[in-house]
DNA sequence: GCCCATCGATGAACCGTTTCATTAAATGAA
DNA sequence: TTCATTTAATGAAACGGTTCATCGATGGGC
């Protein structure tokens, strides 16, 4: 009676020969009709995009992988999920794969199995290629089966110097020297920093700040601690290491914003410090709730969007190259003007 | 000389006919090692995957998937990047999906582009199901599209009662009356509730704070307020209005947490309010944060992993049976007691 | 020594596409 | 009209697997 609008025929589901058989044509003339740039009078191209959207038939990706060698699938890694900051990241990333006809396949890498399977299961998949964003250094054996297989990986956030692989970052040592810069020009004197980890980013931070201070002051001590993590405790716990010194400082940089409202919360909470009057703090990303009124968070902003096109644009090439050589981009972070850096606020 | 190790033939990649070949056997049977439960000799086993190994072949999902129609691609959908609450569900939910061996493709839905794109995206990549995440309602195409070639949708900490998905999400409506007993208890006698927007999660836990309100105090009016979003700022405006009345509430349950952070900085910053003393504030979710010194939030807490443990369950018995009729099942939120709620804090 | 049952490996068909060498048709020039 | 040339559609062979009916070998029971 009715037409079988679209219905599965048996488990399966409309497919190139149905097409082709309502119009008693070829399969690989509907191939053609879904393949930009291929040759096909325009009459037949209209008569196959009609029966097609009759029947609701959708070329299968997966099976044009097959052929094509490429499944427009980009793995995007990311281990940290605790920090805030990758929101930001994975909303624009997936976004921007996706405005380029491309899928993102996130990949958890907080899995406890170990490092192997994961890889064995990405490599499954035949991603295009791979963006690691997980914000600690690239897991070597990631890197050289990517290697092995041609799988384009890129570092987004990320330069480790230890490694080969391309990545596109934020200028982590500019990054430090503005917010020094900033610290004294704000009358600050004794500065201090908070560093996450050993990591390159939150290193290279402290070195940029410390270029500044060196400069200023000659080799002025300037007293450093680890917050162990990029979390809000740690910042805690630091600045109350910091803070119960003998000379305590009147301003911190912190390697991220997450760490530096642990610092502004600690200050005010367990030493009654007003910030910025007292204490004068700096943070790095500009995070959800920088701007609340409970933070006014001054902090340097890491232009995602601009990195995340340029980390699509090197993939991109990567991808059309595969033998192409790594290559690193860094971009300068913004100074985000807010209150907590201000002690001459009126 | 040496052995080819893994590098790839021409542009093509290690395949079962070169595990194969190196043996001198059939591709079946290099397939049925790789095939849980099929029928290969213990010696054969071992040979295989030491020729695998040494060869560095991995299947190809993609390519099985033709035969098997399983992908092991389980879309999430997620359109509201902006509430940090979507942070941990991210988290738990790739992870969860990985332990299953199956893996996350991200569909970003705040494509500008219209629905009809995105869906067309997500169908070709055939995956097995998807979960619906967005806070939003779901949209009838994306609906029906799956109802017509059987994919499974569940709608996850979303109970839309207009549409017939599977749902697994919070009790809101207990939810809410947890806050309003709360609030009893702890002496306060004002209430109000600042709602997000109309949505029904948003809705839901008014129901349920008013009820309990209606049981102990008659019909008496409380104050409604909405935020129009689930945002800070949102918190901020609504705080805004409902404390400028002639008669201020002295305690308020906000739909989620990040408006709870909104409507307590507000209440400081703006109205020089204490919370908790001058106003108790009850959240929604727990997300980062809100166990800071500056907030301190109770809230109520959405049991995410066991929830997230039944989404993948029921989606599961819907792969398998998929003329399956939908379903809904509720987890009970666990309040959080911190102190924004509690005025007789010594 | 013979027959039957069992188990493991094989070969071919298939999954849904693309690609490319052919063929067929249409166009244009002479 | 004829022939050369362009254009469009076709058919078959991939792509990397799975599946299933079939076949051969092995071993046990008598």
């Amino acid at each position: 009676m009715s037409v079988n609008l679209g219905l599965k025929k048996g488990k399966g589901q409309v497919t190139a020969l149905d097409v082709a058989n309502e119009l008693g044509v070829s399969i690989s003339t509907v191939s053609r009709t879904f393949t930009p740039g291929a040759s096909v009078s325009p009459k037949m191209e209209e008569k196959v995009l009609a029966a097609a959207k009759k029947l609701g038939y959708r070329p299968n990706v997966l099976a044009r992988s097959l052929m094509t060698r490429k499944t427009g699938l980009i793995g995007i890694l990311i281990k940290d999920f605790d920090n805030p900051a990758y929101l930001k990241i994975i909303d624009e990333l997936t976004l921007a794969i996706q405005l380029r006809g491309l899928q993102a396949l996130v990949i958890n890498m907080a899995h406890t199995a170990g490092i192997r399977e994961s890889v064995d299961m990405i490599m499954q998949y035949q991603v295009d290629g791979l963006v690691e964003t997980s914000g600690s250094s690239i897991d070597p054996k990631l890197a050289e089966e990517c290697q092995r297989v041609n799988t384009p990986l890129i570092q987004f956030g990320y330069n480790s110097k230890k490694t080969q692989t391309s990545a596109v970052c934020c200028d982590d040592f500019s990054g430090g020297m503005q917010a020094a810069e900033l610290f004294y020009k704000m009358g600050y004197k004794n500065l201090a920093y908070i560093a996450s980890d050993r990591s390159d980013p939150s290193m290279e931070r402290r070195d940029g700040f410390m270029s500044v201070v060196d400069q200023k002051e000659g080799n002025k001590h300037v007293p450093i601690e680890f917050a162990g993590d990029w979390t809000y405790k740690g910042g805690v716990d630091a600045a109350s290491q910091l803070l119960t010194t003998n000379s305590p400082p009147d301003a911190i940089f912190c390697a991220d914003d997450i760490i530096a409202m642990g610092v502004m919360d600690a200050a005010r909470s367990k030493f009654g410090l007003r910030v910025p009057e007292d204490l004068g703090v700096v943070g790095f990303d500009d995070i959800h709730l920088s701007d609340s009124y409970a933070y006014s968070l001054t902090t340097i902003q890491q232009p995602y969007n601009k990195m995340i096109e340029a980390a699509l644009d090197l993939m991109n090439r990567m991808i059309e190259d595969p033998s192409r050589p790594s290559e690193v981009q860094l971009f300068s972070g913004k100074l985000v003007i807010r209150e907590s850096h201000n002690r001459t606020r009126t």
